[in-house]
RNA sequence: GACCUUUUCGAGUACGC
């Protein structure tokens, strides 16, 4: 049985969703009876399909659990579907199937999608009530929405409070105002965000935190910067800084033992072509296939549509052929 | 005993002002 629900899942993850389905049948066909795994794999699919209402008929099995409710209801979110998500809150209890931190933050991050912040902050509110824990990531995800609205006072002002309240902001707290101040072109904020990151650094390395009254280490450790951290800051390096100056963070990057993926050199490339450097542009995506890191349908658009703009028509339609030589599909 | 599922941050494109 685990090996099927495995290939369940590798089908699921390859987004080869119609497969799922089939193999389900298959193993119900041989005799093998799927357990809660396998029903959770196969509702995860047809919910990423946006197959609503066969996933809502796996919730009639008996045997089911919290997860393959989590999964429904982020199901409906994901289709903008949240106040109908909630409504799932109420039948799981009548079943007894309790609900967790987990389903309130796919619930927060519905309501905070469709801009219904204050809904969002409710569902939080509620999870003291309910004797749910709250999380980092449910915080975050809240904390994003708040950005995402442009209420920053309020953004950091959760991030305090949930301090206090003995939440520990983490690295991906910090990518996400970071990306906020980036967004606002307010690199003076961006850049005391960063030193506060490192700074947390340096007191840990200098053992310096033994002044501080930290109840749980572990969870300062991560506040290292991350893939995300740079990407960011280089994005807005090459916005407002120029090309050198993302370059040379973008060295500094590397040296610090953290390597780019495709979205990294995607935002450079990106930088390059507002720049007007667009043979360089052309060489970095060269580069990227050396790093092995294939370039996808973003990278290519990024650097047609500039090729297009400058009038550098067959440049732009060579690329375009070679990226349906690669096997790359557009959005 | 071993297997499995769900949530948070980063890239291009918007002939509108």
């Amino acid at each position: 049985l685990p090996l099927w629900n495995q290939l369940l899942y590798e089908f699921n993850a390859a987004g080869v969703v119609s497969q799922v389905r089939v193999l389900y049948s298959e193993m119900v066909f041989c005799g093998v009876v799927p357990n809660v795994f396998s029903v959770n794999i196969l509702v995860h699919s047809l919910c990423k399909m946006g197959d609503l209402d066969l996933a809502l008929g796996y919730l009639r099995n008996n045997d089911i659990d919290t997860v393959t409710y989590n999964t429904v209801i982020w199901g409906f979110c994901g289709q903008g579907l949240t106040n109908q998500a909630f409504g799932l809150l109420s039948e799981m209890l009548k079943k007894g199937i309790c609900f967790d931190s987990i389903t309130c933050n796919i619930l927060v991050k519905g309501y905070c999608r469709l801009g219904l912040i204050k809904y969002a902050e409710w569902v939080m509110h509620n999870l003291v009530d309910g004797g749910i824990p709250k999380d980092i990531i449910g915080l975050n995800t809240l904390i994003d929405g708040f950005c995402e609205a442009g209420l920053m006072s309020h953004a950091l002002s959760l991030m305090e409070n949930g301090e206090r309240g003995g939440l520990m902001p983490d690295i991906v707290t910090y990518n996400t105002l970071l990306n906020a101040f980036c967004k606002m072109g307010n690199l003076v904020r961006a850049e005391s965000l960063i030193n506060e990151i490192l700074g947390f650094q340096r007191d840990k390395e200098s053992g310096l935190f033994e002044n501080y009254v930290v109840q749980n280490q572990a969870e300062i450790k991560d506040l290292r910067p991350t893939l995300a951290t740079y990407t960011t800051l280089i994005m807005a390096y090459c916005k407002q800084l120029g090309i050198e100056e993302a370059l040379s963070l973008y060295e500094k990057m590397i040296m610090n033992g953290i390597m780019p993926d495709v979205v990294t050199c995607s935002s450079i490339l990106c930088g390059l072509c507002r720049h007007g450097k667009l043979t360089e542009a052309a060489l970095l995506l060269r580069e990227m296939y050396k790093m092995g890191l294939d370039p996808n349908h973003v990278s290519y658009s990024t650097i047609i549509n500039s090729l297009f703009k400058s009038g550098r028509v067959v440049e732009a339609f060579n690329l375009q052929g070679q990226m349906v030589v690669r096997g790359i599909s557009f959005d």
